[in-house]
DNA sequence: CAACATACCTTACACCACAAGGTAACGAAA
DNA sequence: TTTCGTTACCTTGTGGTGTAAGGTATGTTG
């Protein structure tokens, strides 16, 4: 039985996740799926049914670009690269996500702080 | 201007906040908004409209339990105690909180590492 | 031939925060 | 008295999001 991740902590962690994957260059939806695993030690996994409508929102709103491509072996995949538009949500992302985690690590801690 | 924290974060974090502020005792919904804030630095506001439900969904679920109580003032106040369910869903919780942090963290830290 | 992996996409459903509204009582100020 | 801010709870309509389940297509392995 594998360890299951509720869907609000994926759906709090899969911008900042996917845009911070795409810092270390261009990837596809595929290849995100496989990283987001590997990054986790094995403890995260998306549904490819989730991963693909952020990617269209990722890039209907300018925080990352695509372009298709076929590989030698005929499959097409989508690559696609970070923005600036896309750096700044990171960043934003990043302050958020610290705030909350400061605040329950704060509540972890000490009960009442 | 202050901080605001995205919704899906609100939404992914405010289960194991509202469980782990009430392992240090019994507490109720104004009080929580209070001490969230406070052990957020500031940074982390909730709205009353989204605290009342997820308490209500906390206690229907049976992680908490509540009992209505008067105040000298004249004031009605429901507080809650976490029970021994309440307990086992916040270390669950916390786990999964820490495993999507721990991906994260990697995927900041170091790119593709 | 079948099965599996790669690689993308979509729809119906349930869930959840947000915004906005409501109810009620207290204390202080006008 | 009236008004305002605070305390303290609750509910509804709306939009956004993952899940589950399905689809399309190609290459590789058994």
């Amino acid at each position: 039985m594998k360890k299951r991740v509720y869907k609000e902590l994926v759906a709090a962690s899969s911008r900042p996740m996917v845009l911070s994957i795409l810092t270390g260059g261009e990837s596809y939806g595929y290849e995100i799926l496989k990283q987001v695993k590997l990054l986790s030690g094995g403890e995260v996994e998306w549904s490819d049914g989730m991963l693909y409508p952020v990617l269209h929102r990722l890039e209907r709103d300018g925080m990352i670009t695509g372009r298709w491509q076929l590989t030698e072996e005929g499959r097409r995949r989508k690559y696609y690269r970070l923005t600036d538009r896309g750096k700044g949500q990171l960043a934003r992302d990043r302050e958020g996500w610290m705030a909350v985690h400061g605040a329950l690590q704060s509540s972890w801690g000490g009960g009442r702080a």
